[in-house]
DNA sequence: TCTAATT
């Protein structure tokens, strides 16, 4: 284009390749790329109108107004967390996120204000506070920026997946354990302990803690692999150090394995710590 | 340190 210095211009594009039907176009001399959107905006290009506009700064940090909520409750709807959010300012946009196989609410979501007083203000008046009818306080803070994936994540997932595949082989040394010598009594009292709720998910969750800050997910997946069919592992870590915060969650398929994971590993020593290893529990089920 | 999650 004719305005100036151009130092990079790039079109949107999905796989295979057809066009989004935008593009971002970066000029070194901001009068430049004024004058480009004067000239270009409303352009009239066979069928089409383009629209031009300067690219606005994402998290100017003054007036961000993004906040993330979690602890809802599973129950709670977009609208009735934006009817809760509603009395402090103008919501722009909203969202809860939900399991992508169940499609249940995963209790957490995003609230998008007018203007960051609004959403200090509704920080200030729900963060720790109990919606109507809720039996668990709720989390509100000022959402991360979704944009900054950090190669640490990136490497954790990519370890995981090659620590998965490596579990596979041990689950056939583990068939000695199915039927296991310890007798496990009826599932009697465990309504809403261990068992995920949702056919599609199901697995029985447990909790892991006393996990050093540098535990990984590697170190979940050879501790419970050998015990038989381990679906999932999690470290929780804090979002922005990436350390553990000492716990995590491992889910298992059947329910004897993870029984004699658990009576195995409870109590195991891992380095200086000692592993507490139980169901997780739900405080919503809990009587 | 005893239950996360980040569109």
């Amino acid at each position: 284009m004719g305005w100036g210095e151009v130092e990079t211009s790039r079109l949107g594009f999905k796989i295979p390749r057809q066009s989004l039907g935008y593009g971002f176009v970066n000029y070194s001399d901001p009068n430049d790329a004024d004058k480009a959107i004067n000239t270009l905006n409303g352009l009239k290009l066979q069928t089409k109108t383009i629209k031009v506009s300067a690219l606005v700064p994402v998290t100017p940090h003054l007036g961000y107004a993004n906040l993330y909520v979690s602890g809802l409750p599973k129950t709670m709807s977009q609208k009735e967390m934006e009817q809760l959010f509603s009395q402090y300012g103008r919501i722009i946009t909203s969202r809860i996120l939900v399991d992508q196989v169940t499609g249940v609410s995963r209790g957490v979501g995003f609230i998008r204000f007018d203007k960051r007083i609004e959403a200090e203000e509704a920080i200030k008046g729900l963060n720790g506070q109990k919606p109507l009818g809720a039996a668990e306080p709720i989390t509100v803070k000022f959402a991360n920026n979704p944009s900054q994936k950090t190669g640490q994540a990136l490497l954790t997932h990519l370890y995981q997946s090659s620590a998965r595949r490596y579990a596979g082989p041990l689950h056939h040394q583990t068939q000695r354990f199915r039927f296991s010598p310890i007798a496990i009594d009826g599932m009697s009292g465990l309504a809403g302990v261990g068992l995920s709720g949702g056919a599609a998910g199901a697995g029985w969750c447990i909790f892991v803690y006393n996990l050093s800050p540098e535990a990984d997910e590697s170190v979940l997946w050879q501790l419970f692999g050998p015990f038989g069919a381990v679906t999932n592992v999690k470290v929780i870590r804090d979002f922005t150090t990436n350390k553990c915060k000492g716990f995590g969650f491992v889910t298992m398929t059947n329910y004897d394995e993870a029984a004699m994971a658990i009576a195995s590993l409870n109590g195991y020593r891992l380095g200086e710590r000692v592993l507490q290893v139980s169901f997780k529990t739900s405080k919503q089920h809990k009587a």
